[in-house]
DNA sequence: TGTACATCAGTGAACGCGCGTTCACTGATGTAC
DNA sequence: TGTACATCAGTGAACGCGCGTTCACTGATGTAC
């Protein structure tokens, strides 16, 4: 073994995380296998050593993002949301909801959920990357549902529909030209969510 | 005029008529002129007779798109949505909302409503391709809005929220490989716009 | 402990293909006389 | 009414660039002795 044993996964992990940046900036075909390397410090050859192919990084880069613990909310680009880290349940569910419509979760296009940024070329990417992106909207929707009341209709289906209010406001919000209406449309998105689930705004 | 005068034009919207629905179903970068022109009946060439560049087809191709009005929900794909013409009013936004989030829309990936497949290739985009897609939004928006009652919050606010509610709800359906969780994500959309606003279900 | 060797993560040049765009051409058709 | 001409929408070959992928190579480092 002529190198330290645990190069070759960090390496590999570094190589993900600049993809999981620029992917989620730029979509796939926006980012070549050049950027990504180089932008890992890397040159582009050394990619094959890794993976296969571009999709299967695509689909490696989408996997592993969880938006519906504290934890990654506490991180770099969003400490303004201000998760209290011991706060828990409905409490925690509605800081979360706060943070995923914040301005700061908008404005940062290099490390935002993924359900954001890249949809429609998830829409028609290969099976694995849509598997990928619908075990990050099942964990946002379990964390919604765990802190529902009962009621009807099933704490489930509103759990859906809440995720799909927060996704789709904030993808609205990217996709025009206007950023006053960007703002009307997070604000909008977020007031009705905690209206609707019934924790306090 | 060695060229009957309404030629060019129509060999225009042949193009943009193609184009429109490859781009839905492909998204700008999945798809080439070649296509697009074949499609049409022509060949590459030609397509620098009528538009500057790929962008500003794009840009053109989405801006239309009204799906506020009962006009295009009968057209050809959506006929099974049962739209009644003389319907208006709370009446019709209800019948509107249900072919938006009905299954038929779902499966028509060459002409739905652009918001749902062209989203996070249009964030990525130059402003007008973002303008055209504001103003689709917005015709969405003004239609709900029209038919909400007056209440807390206002109803423009209102009609923002259950906008990114059918849209969100489309695109999340789209993006992953389970078709009874786009299936139930569609359907809790649905109720949840028509509890919200208080149109009947 | 020191040295020769083998390994393999990473390099960077090269390949080949696809695609946006350009351009010289064609030929059908409207117009002038 | 018939004919010569001019126009320009549409053609299709060619250009040039970018990018995913391949491949022969390198050189740092772990291992065997």
């Amino acid at each position: 073994m002529p190198h330290p044993p645990n190069q070759k996964p960090e390496t590999r992990e570094r190589i993900l995380k600049s993809a999981r940046h620029l992917f989620n900036r730029k979509g796939l075909a926006g980012v070549t296998i050049d950027e990504i390397m180089a932008h890992a410090g890397l040159t582009r050859g050394g990619f094959y050593k890794h993976f296969n192919t571009k999709q299967e990084l695509y689909a490696e880069a989408i996997a592993e993002f969880d938006c519906s613990g504290p934890e990654i909310w506490q991180r770099e680009p969003w400490q303004k949301a201000h998760i209290d880290p011991s706060a828990h349940g409905v409490r925690l569910a509605q800081m979360i909801v706060n943070a995923y419509l914040s301005e700061e979760h908008f404005d940062d296009r290099d490390a935002s959920c993924p359900m954001i940024g890249l949809p429609s070329d998830v829409a028609r990417g290969a099976e694995p990357v849509k598997v990928a992106y619908r075990r990050v909207l099942e964990r946002m929707a379990r964390a919604f549902e765990a802190n529902l009341p009962q009621a009807q209709p099933p704490a489930r289906q509103r759990a859906l529909a809440l995720v799909a209010l927060c996704v789709g406001g904030m993808v609205l919000a990217r996709a025009i030209d206007d950023p006053a209406l960007a703002k009307d449309l997070r604000n909008a998105a977020r007031d009705h969510v905690l209206a609707a689930s019934g924790w306090t705004g």
